[in-house]
This record gives C-alpha cells, structure tokens and sequence, in this order.
DNA sequence: GGATTATTCAACCATCTGGTTGATCTTTCT
DNA sequence: AGAAAGATCAACCAGATGGTTGAATAATCC
C-alpha cells in the first residue's frame, strides 16, 4: 500500500503523457524556436485543426506552453519548468546509464545488489 | 506533412508512455535498488497481481525491464539505456529552464526569436 | 453588415488503457 | 503424486485517447 499519490506524481504523470505524442514533441520543438500560434502549430502536420487544438491543450494542461490571446489568435509559447520536473525525475538514472555497462554487466551488478539487500532468496534448487 | 515516425520517435512514445504511470515509476525506482521477482514488485501496492504483471510487460515492451526466467520466478532488473534516450531529448530544453525566466521575460525572448527565425508568414493575403 | 479567419465546443468513433476475474501452465515443496 | 507458488493468458469492463466532422463564437477585413 505504497501509493503515495502526491500531486507532484499527479504532474508528473500528465507530463511524461504529454510527452508520448510524436506530435506533440515536434510542437515543443517547434516552440523552442518561438512562439507561435496555433494555426502556424497545425501547418506541418497532416491532421484536421481540430486535432492539433487538442494536441495543444493536453500541452497546456500539462503546463508546457502558455497561451496569449492576441485579438483572434491564441499563441503558444513554451514553458519549460514541467521539463525540468520530468528531467529531474530521470536523472536520479543518470548513474545506471552512464556507467556503460552492457546486459550482462548490469545482470551481474543488479544480483550483488539484490543479494546484499533482500538477502531472502539467494540461491534456490 | 512532416510526420517523420521514425523508430526512434516510435520508441520515445513507448517509454514517455511507460514513465506516465506512478506505479510504474515506483517500480523502476524499486528495481534501481536491485533485481526483484514480480510478486516482489507487486506487493506494495494495492492491486492485482495479474495489473501489477501487466506493468512490468508495459516496461519491458518500453525497452526498461530486461527479464530473467528463474525456475517458476520472473526476476527484473533495471534497463537504463531507455530512459538515457528520454534525458536525451528532454536535455534539449535545458537551456530553457536553466536560465530561470519567468514567464513574461520568456514572452520577449520568444517573441524575439519568432520575429528573427519566421519572418515567413507574418501577414499574408 | 457580411465574409473570412482563428479558434473552441460538442458529438461521434475506433482503439488503447488500467483494472478485474477465472483458467491454465510450470516449478517447487512435502 | 498432489498441493502450493509464481506467473501468463484470455475475456471482460469502464474510461481515456486521438482522430474525425459539423456547428458556434469572436475578431478582423472589405
């Protein structure tokens, strides 16, 4: 019964959806350049308005842009502090993955670990 | 028409979709600890061992999870290359966030950015 | 005022998601 | 051999997701 629940979880769960979008990741990119409104958003993509109006509130509700409205358009801009939550959630990672170990290496060091810490079921047969 | 679908991007989706469930992030931060059987994983949470089982499958697909067969147990140990791949793309923005900017200072620097990078359909008709 | 532009809202649809239960399979214990 | 343990598979379900179309709203152009 683990299932803490914070609303920071509750954050981090809407960003890293937000993120599983192909097209969702090109409009953050797109908006790295600058802002842009959500016409200008849609043009490279080969989907109704509509969809990319969606795409742009699963963003918005993620935190990761902010919209203007400027007379009949709503422009979009980027807003990174979701990133640096989700950035910061991976790092913790960051020492697994940059001591390039391979499969093996990784099976080897995961069972010493294994072993000192749970102790329980050490060898079995 | 950009919709590239490369299979990097189609990875990406898999695992920003595999980090957008709290469970399964609480797994992951489990098994940085070492290797863990399943019914390991499942127990400190509330819910089936059949859902819990389905977590560890939705990792695994995402490239997170290797799995050991080890007389009736699945043993798990942490895959991190994956999540190195995330860090990868979301890195991009760290200039974005790193600088600290509220949000009107990064209206004017967006602005600035469109007014330089764009230019192309400023007015049209 | 009327047309056009930029956008949202509402309804619909197929598929995916996260959970359940029940059956099955293999391995280990006694 | 039979029971228990560890896990998968299959079916089912409610709700979310990603797309569509059509209608409505608000601002700008003529």
């Amino acid at each position: 019964m683990v299932q803490g629940h914070t609303s920071r979880e509750l954050r981090l769960d809407t960003v890293f959806h937000a993120l599983s979008d192909a097209t969702r990741r090109a409009m953050l990119r797109r908006l790295a350049a600058g802002e842009r409104k959500i016409g200008d958003l849609a043009e490279p993509f080969d989907m109704s308005f509509n969809a990319v109006s969606k795409h742009v509130k699963v963003l918005e509700d993620a935190g990761l842009i902010l919209r203007r409205i400027d007379g009949r358009a709503h422009v979009c801009s980027l807003a990174p502090q979701p990133l640096k939550a989700a950035d910061d959630w991976l790092r913790f990672y960051e020492s697994f993955w940059s001591q390039s170990f391979d499969a093996l290496d990784q099976l080897f060091r995961a069972q010493n670990e294994a072993a000192r810490n749970s102790g329980i079921k050490g060898k079995r047969k």
